[in-house]
DNA sequence: TAACTGTACTATAATGCATAGTACGCATAA
DNA sequence: TTATGCGTACTATGCATTATAGTACAGTTA
């Protein structure tokens, strides 16, 4: 599914919830699909049952995951992504940060641009066919 | 000079660097421009004097900073900015998933020229994060 | 010399991360 | 019913990071 960095100064609970949220994103993992159980997460990763339930968890307050005791982990939908509004103003204020610092770094402006394109912005919606 | 938030979850030698960083690229402290000494920045924010020599050390590793015993630190130029090319592929990448983000918690498009359009690309300006 | 500067240590306390292990309630299939 | 798998909730331990306090030394400058 995913690879974790265990020489990465980031978390590995941290890890595990952005490649969570690039899945869901990018629309590979679709709402209301199960994920694979806290258990076999921890043995496919080779990580701890606990640091998966931790991963879990975050992605259940952050409005990516809704789980059911006894059932398991699913996806939300898009709608019921938890605090959006604070977490626009969150990335807004990173994505100003970002910019800053690339034209700061010698980036061009049509090379952002450029980045922006690439971002499947123009395309807006998720492939249907897989 | 700016504000430290003891309440982020973020550690306060990571604030100050971030702080500084925003300075210099916003043009606001001037390449060989000299800044408080560690002691004077620990009284100012009233904070550690060691927690403000990690993040000037920090700062000096990243290109932002040089510094001289007996006489101070200074603010590097913008050439001198080491490792720049790694650096810039990370905040490309941080761009992407930014982006991607706020598309996926309905951003429109132009929403988000709009944010290009009120950054640094033509003129600087501070502004407050958490 | 005196007062500044950066820098390098030691030591301590607090916090967060990841681990191990145990246990309980719920849902489903044999 | 029993067994299995699921989320969840604990306790406890080891480790790394963070922030603190204190001391010390070398270079710079008035």
């Amino acid at each position: 599914m995913f690879q974790i960095d265990l020489k990465s100064r980031k978390a590995i609970y941290e890890q595990v919830v952005d490649n969570f949220k690039e899945l869901i994103i990018a629309g590979v993992l679709k709402p209301d699909e199960k994920v694979p159980s806290v258990r076999d997460m921890a043995k496919e990763l080779t990580i701890n049952p606990n640091t998966i339930q931790k991963a879990y968890r975050e992605l259940e307050n952050r409005g990516y995951f809704y789980s059911v005791s006894g059932l398991g982990s699913f996806v939300s939908v898009p709608a019921e992504a938890a605090g959006s509004s604070h977490r626009i103003k969150e990335l807004k204020e990173l994505f100003r940060s970002t910019v800053n610092e690339l034209v700061f770094l010698g980036c061009s402006k049509e090379e952002i641009l450029k980045l922006m394109e690439e971002t499947g912005l123009s395309k807006g919606k998720v492939d249907e066919n897989d």
